[in-house]
DNA sequence: ACGACCATTGCACATGCTGCAACGCACCTC
DNA sequence: GAGGTGCGTTGCAGCATGTGCAATGGTCGT
């Protein structure tokens, strides 16, 4: 709606994927240098910016400050957090919490397994919305409409031969997790890595978050892991009771 | 320079501190309710600022993730990453990283303690500046003028009683720690907590980085985590000679 | 059902943003 | 060391764009 703003707020991403210096990001907004200069300024006062001594411009560290406060204040995070912490304790598994918002999921808290194997998911990353159990928690309980009307915007990318492959086995799938109330990835990111999840309700009733469970085959089978559904079901719950219950002033959920 | 979207960016921070409706936006703005409506509109539809059922506005899910992108393209993050995790696996104790950018020193990245103490610290989160060790290493190279300045601008909060309490015990402080080439907070920030940094160089010999060494009185002693310092020292060279030798077109460093 | 409060819209005005062209600067070539 | 090339920077005239006002619409509480 706001021409300059909207225009400003296009290079964050552009220089997510790298620095750039002021030319590449004049032609790639398609706009004059001059007005490229003014906005990337304003950026660097506000700290968004940062400009590298060989004058090229990346994202800077308020970037980081903002996202780390704004993350602090969701506060089904404080909430879940010990008992996340405390399911980590029990199983030594990968503990995940994501939550939905306009079109993607994202990864708002993480354990570290215990044992000596590495995932590439990240606190604040997007996570795989089509494979992921979470995701598939997540997506499943929004209203039917617009369920239908993401599943059709997605790509399906084809991780591993178990990658939900197209819209209707996405939405499938969904169904079928609204039912259970539960979720599995098996393979369908990374071949060698399951995941079970459950979902964490607000005090709508709404599932505000989702929780998962991540081993490779390596460590557990599929089977050894769905043996702990039961556990992550309870933990999830007591979280949904938690945050039920404490609710304050205004929802800062989903 | 550009005022709309400073007023835009200005939004931003403001948000941080918890979700607001129009009207406050646009009071603390200091702007008519219609003008704060289009710059939040403008915000949402990035994606930067997230519209909640109850028509606040909070920080949305973007930023996460444009956060997260910026902080993975840190290549000293990745090449110090597995260092800090033989560290933490070697002395079970608490391990950070930090980078100093426009005044502020922020964690990027952080090894968690095998015991069960928290820290307050988080990845993303501006360090305490006056106190911390590694903040210590990164002011203590900077140019004598900018050290100058950015020490005269800085509060002093006195956490305990051995805060630093002035510019000028912190500017000797810096001092010292240039000299010695490593640097400590001894119950500086929290009375019951030790912590031994040393510095990260790059290609170009400044301190690019600063890494820590963190533990709790009753895990270890002050002496205890001295005792550290050539570990820790040594796990610093290490990174330094990786990340000088591999230094790729343009320094992201800093 | 009424009123208060807040978000929202349309519009006239002029502010402040835009693009142009000229300048400065550093690095590189010959 | 002189000339050239590429990039960032500046000042300015014109007008597109953002601005504030006042009126409308929607929602909640009484």
């Amino acid at each position: 709606m706001s021409q300059t703003v909207d225009r400003a707020l296009t290079i964050l991403p552009l220089l997510a994927e790298g620095p750039a210096g002021l030319e590449e990001v004049a032609t790639r907004l398609g706009v004059h240098k001059s007005t490229a200069l003014r906005l990337l300024r304003t950026l660097c006062e506000h700290g968004l910016v940062y400009r590298q001594p060989d004058q090229r411009y990346r994202l800077g560290a308020r970037l980081f400050a903002l996202a780390q406060q704004a993350m602090e204040s969701l506060d089904v995070r404080d909430v879940a957090h010990p008992h996340l912490a405390r399911l980590n304790a029990e199983t030594g598994h990968t503990v995940h919490l994501a939550v939905y918002e306009e079109g993607e999921v994202i990864y708002i808290d993480k354990v570290d397994s215990r044992y000596p194997v590495r995932m590439y998911s990240r606190i604040g990353r997007p996570v795989a919305i089509t494979v992921a159990a979470v995701a598939k928690l997540l997506l499943a309980d929004l209203p039917e409409a617009e369920r239908r009307e993401v599943a059709r915007r997605l790509d399906y990318p084809r991780y591993t031969p178990r990658s939900t492959p197209d819209a209707q086995a996405f939405l499938a799938e969904l169904a079928k997790v609204r039912a259970q109330g539960w979720a599995t990835d098996l393979g369908g990111h990374e071949e060698s890595i399951n995941c079970v999840a459950a979902p964490i309700r607000g005090p709508d009733g709404r599932v505000a978050a989702a929780m998962s469970l991540s081993a490779p085959n390596v460590v557990v089978g599929a089977d050894g892991l769905l043996a702990l559904l039961p556990q992550i079901r309870r933990t999830a719950e007591a979280i949904s009771a938690e945050y039920s219950g404490t609710a304050p002033g205004g929802p800062t959920g989903s």
